[in-house]
DNA sequence: TCCATTATATACTAGGTAGTATGTTTTTTT
DNA sequence: AAAAAAACATACTACCTAGTATATAATGGA
């Protein structure tokens, strides 16, 4: 029972390093021996643990990036509290409480979605379910609160959760560009416009 | 004469089948073999009219990139007619009339900027003068708008500007997930209740 | 026409790449 | 304790990479 354990550490090990490595220098820029490397192990490890990169991917999208998103921007949309609130508090004060080093970077998914949106059905796929859970949780949220008379019943939750993901996904790419906060002010400020008008 | 209009029309060409390049297979995986099999020529050639990959894509941004979104997101917005028509034609009409090709691939600038804006300050640079000439269209059609009374003078230009880019760049990077254009209309739908908002 | 310059081609280097083949060590099972 | 299996290491292959060195061809100016 002991090898287990430590085989999934390893296993886990080889993830969070290639997360990070992908994170900081891209998905195709990434080599095997760069994240072996980081590891402290060798290429013998890696392919005893993941059939080829391509697997790798999959599971960094699949467990990684799809439990950073959940934790991060699904889970509290399920919290109690007032529906408008908890979008203002995830689309506005998480963003502005992020690390200069995850201003910098981006959002990891968001990145993989750029860089390798476009070139393998399973790539999109995983990275669909991905904006899919977020979608829903939105949409949950916004449903709730036109039951409990804070949001507006005419207007589409679908739509407005789109627009809410695609806005805090594309000030995240953009904010890239910038050595300050700026631009996220203004992102914030145009968000708090758009969350007045879906209010009741 | 003769000589510099064909070596012009060579460094075009590089150009042209480094920017299709990169669209379709990224910046960082783009060979300058590539480049140069697909523009029929050799090395020779590339490294005499660039300096190295790096002037290649500083090229690319400040001359094929910068003029696209010029043409297609900037130029229109300092035309005559209803200012919040014309934020509505630019962010939607056109989004729905990209070819297939264009919605698999995303933005041509977001990909950059998500794929290298973290990168370089040449790069940060380049493709920031590209949001930042989007931006201040933005905000001209939109202070237009408030003089001309069609839209509410106690929203920022700034705010609005930045959100209504963001939030185009992040559906043209979501949209690589899908077949079809079900988030695209979604959209659409989100950003005309924006609108709508900024309406006086 | 000769010469200089520019434009392009060819051949090469040094290093990185995914993946494989084959080891050796460690652990589990019998 | 022996055998089997799992975990990891080492060495290798075939190929791709940016960039350089040096050649040849085309052009423009005298």
């Amino acid at each position: 029972m002991d090898q287990k354990l430590k085989s999934e550490l390893t296993r886990q090990l080889i993830l969070n390093e290639s997360f990070k490595l992908f994170y900081e220098n891209g998905f195709k820029t990434t080599s095997v021996d760069k994240i072996m490397k980081a590891t402290n192990l060798t290429k013998g490890a890696f392919y005893h643990h993941f059939e080829n990169k391509k697997a790798l991917a999959l599971a960094v999208i699949g467990l990684k990036l799809q439990k950073r998103v959940y934790e991060a921007m699904v889970a509290p949309l399920y919290g109690s509290g007032d529906a408008l609130e908890i979008l203002k508090t995830i689309f506005s004060v998480r963003l502005k409480s992020f690390t200069v080093y995850e201003k910098q970077h981006g959002c990891p998914t968001n990145n993989f979605i750029n860089e390798i949106g476009d070139h393998e059905v399973a790539y999109q796929n995983a990275l669909k379910r991905i904006i899919e859970e977020w979608k829903s949780a939105l949409v949950y949220v916004l449903d709730r609160g036109k039951t409990e008379g804070s949001v507006r019943k005419d207007i589409c939750s679908k739509s407005v959760a789109v627009y809410l993901i695609s806005a805090f996904e594309g000030v995240r790419g953009l904010r890239k560009l910038y050595d300050n906060d700026l631009i996220l002010d203004e992102y914030v400020s145009g968000l708090s416009l758009y969350i007045k008008q879906i209010s009741a």
